[in-house]
DNA sequence: CGCTTCCTTGAGTAAATTCAAGACTTGTGG
DNA sequence: CCACAAGTCTTGAATTTACTCAAGGAAGCG
């Protein structure tokens, strides 16, 4: 199961910082988070919190990638949230959860103890107000998404998910464009996370990989060889402004 | 364009006053709310906002459904999100939209003008707890949406839809259940709304009407005349638990 | 080395789309 | 009051996209 970690590392040495739910807090209230915080890990494939527990901590992806699923009673699955190092999981005034949270890699969390962080939201405008901020990327992004499942073919869903990877992966120069990346899921996760089945991504991949698009070093590692023509089989628009 | 109604109709008075962001407020605070507020009418199919366009107000559903939907280059519409009564429109600490918000059926809102509002915020933790729970909602709502749009059949998007109109229209007691309800889209937004095409919707209501699982009036008003079968067709546990 | 998991590829199928034609509704103006 | 037009809805036939089923290959792990 999960591996507790020295739960007093320094925030100030943490890779997210600015940007998690932390990022508004001033060094006090940094102090006071670090009375209740947690680092834990989870290895690829673990279960991190499952549909309907009552929800014991809440936490910030501080590296790693989550995934929140839906599965029906037939067992199809929908992935509808892909969380990235600074997402946030867990909600204020909820004590429990609607799907299922699972490492997708080996996922590492800063955890809090959900009773004293609710209240120190309550207390606390830094906290109350990017934790709002951080809610409404969500919605945004489920939103995007809503347009890919509902109306995206094949190919444009593959195109959109590499391209939202390179996007969150802190990739900025477009130099520094054509390094290497990382798929964080398996076929199977990406069909769930697309609304496909794993043979139409695989074909959809080795397509876009025969196409020049892409290039593979193994089953996980490539290259995006051609951004321009990526950008064109997402569908959307050409003058960008996608949010992911 | 949108009829201006009197500004000052009693909050006391409102359809929506326990539900809607104004549902924890005192009495104080409605009064202060007053001062900010325009009723506004659209009729059905007019423009409320455009994407992109500044964020002017911000606003309650009074009355009505509204629509908020992402639109492809191409023309390819999804709709991401239906405002029932008492649903808020606007983001705090944003200044645009990122999607275009139409009237479906006539509308009236009760508008806030966006300045004033965001400061009311910051200064009142009952508008901005609540602000923060319908926030929460939506984005449940889009996630069990996005289980619809990935992985549900044609049949179980529209059994799913139906079923939401049912839960989501005051409708309480199982008796009142079978009593007429209006479908406040078209078939074309339907299909928007479902991800599927309008000759998809008509053929899978006709069947339902067929099967004897709803009965119609006339295009738009219909009973269902078999829950049990209506649930079982929406492909979700048998134990319910689903919220929209 | 052998097992399991993950991935690829092909062939056939099915669900939903596209295309097309016509019917019903509603509102407008003659 | 009727005719007509525009918008909406229905229904059928052909097509297409992605799925299902199936088999085998590659990679990772004990």
């Amino acid at each position: 199961m999960a591996i507790l970690l020295d739960s007093h590392l320094q925030c100030s040495e943490c890779p997210i910082r600015h940007r998690a739910v932390c990022a508004k807090c001033s060094t006090d209230e940094l102090g006071e988070l670090t009375e209740i915080k947690t680092y834990r890990s989870f290895r690829a494939g673990e279960p991190i919190m499952w549909r309907g527990d009552p929800l014991e901590y809440v936490a910030s992806v501080v590296g790693g990638v989550a995934s929140l699923s839906k599965t029906m009673e037939d067992g199809r699955t929908q992935m509808v949230g892909l969380l990235l190092p600074s997402d946030f999981i867990g909600r204020p005034g909820r004590s429990e959860i609607e799907f299922d949270v699972t490492a997708a890699t080996d996922v590492t969390l800063c955890c809090f103890r959900h009773r004293p962080f609710e209240k120190m939201v309550g207390t606390t405008p830094h906290l109350s107000q990017r934790l709002m901020e951080l809610a409404l990327d969500e919605l945004d992004a489920a939103r995007e998404w809503m347009l890919l499942l509902g109306r995206k073919t094949a190919r444009e869903k593959i195109a959109s998910f590499i391209e939202m990877l390179v996007i969150r992966s802190n990739v900025d120069g477009d130099a520094a464009r054509s390094q290497m990346l990382e798929l964080p899921l398996t076929r199977e996760q990406i069909a769930n996370f697309l609304g496909l089945t794993l043979e139409t991504v695989s074909r959809q991949l080795n397509a876009m990989k025969k196409e020049q698009i892409l290039e593979f070093k193994d089953r996980r590692r490539f290259k995006v060889l051609d951004f321009g023509r990526l950008h064109d089989e997402t569908g959307d628009d050409s003058d960008g402004g996608v949010i992911y």
